[in-house]
DNA sequence: ATGTCAACACTTTGTTGA
């Protein structure tokens, strides 16, 4: 039989908080949902306790990058191992946080962030997350140069809209939704990139987050963090978008939910 | 003020990071 994708391409994005607690949700959402690609965010584990093994059980092939006890990302891909292109970001050597992977895989470019969360601001780690956001621009704009289709997805920890939370009061001095951090969100997006579900919910109220506490999941006191920007050439290949909202409901789920991005395959 | 969770360590309870 040959081997024949469907007319698109389905890349999804799951911050996991921790690999290892998490392992039957991610396999039971890979399941379901079956998308060509899926990045994955706070792995929370060391390279050697990646579980490459149970995922090549069901049909991904992996690349990774992790670090002991926090941060941590991968790229699965159906039945082909992606190509690594990256890892980490240029500009800081002293930076040994791992939050960066950049991969070919069935001819995209596929670059998978976790954005520092810089909380609390002010303070070092809030510069970090600045800092980290103007190298990540450097970087898109390179990837733009090379004028491949790329996507950039992962959990960006911006809060872009005022739309895209429940209550801007409650989270008025956070870090995600800085007057600084959104406007370093929309250098990004103004450099050619596309915010695929903020282009398609221009009303908001579609949210990636829940925090653990204070029944945040049960009265929706959620928020859009985790997103896709698309290359010109991808976003005129967008063909739907979308957050897998129920599997925060699930038992021992992630405080995230899955986003996942459709685009049309070339003919 | 903070109602949670995961990983780690001088580990069974406190610290860190979210």
């Amino acid at each position: 039989m040959s081997e024949k994708r469907a007319s698109s391409i389905k890349v999804a994005s799951f911050n996991i908080n921790g690999i290892k607690a998490r392992l039957p949700r991610l396999i039971e959402w890979l399941e379901e949902t079956q998308p060509d690609i899926a990045c994955l965010q706070e792995i929370k584990t060391q390279d050697e306790g990646f579980p490459a093994a149970d995922f090549a059980a069901i049909g991904y092939e992996a690349i990774w990058h992790g670090q002991k006890g926090f941060n941590g990302v991968a790229i699965l891909a159906r039945g082909e191992r992606p190509v690594e292109v990256q890892r980490g970001l240029a500009g800081e050597p002293e930076d040994e946080h791992s939050r960066y992977l950049e991969a070919d895989v069935m001819g995209l470019r596929v670059v998978c962030i976790y954005l520092p969360n810089g909380n609390p601001q002010p303070g070092p780690k809030f510069d970090y997350k600045l800092r980290w956001m103007e190298r990540l621009k450097t970087r898109m704009a390179q990837i733009a140069a090379e004028e491949v289709p790329a996507l950039v997805i992962g959990d960006y920890n911006v809060i872009p809209r005022d739309n895209d939370i429940w209550s801007t009061r409650a989270m008025a001095d956070d870090a995600l939704m800085q007057p600084e951090s959104r406007a370093a969100y929309r250098r990004l997006l103004h450099a050619g990139w596309t915010d695929a579900l903020g282009l398609l919910n221009p009303r908001g109220g579609v949210y990636t987050f829940w925090d653990y506490q204070a029944g945040a999941w049960q009265r929706d006191h959620g928020f859009r963090i985790d997103h896709a920007l698309l290359s010109p050439e991808l976003a005129d290949r967008l063909v739907a978008a979308g957050v897998d909202k129920t599997y925060r409901g699930r038992e021992k789920a992630s405080d995230h939910a899955p986003v996942w991005v459709s685009i049309a395959e070339h003919a």
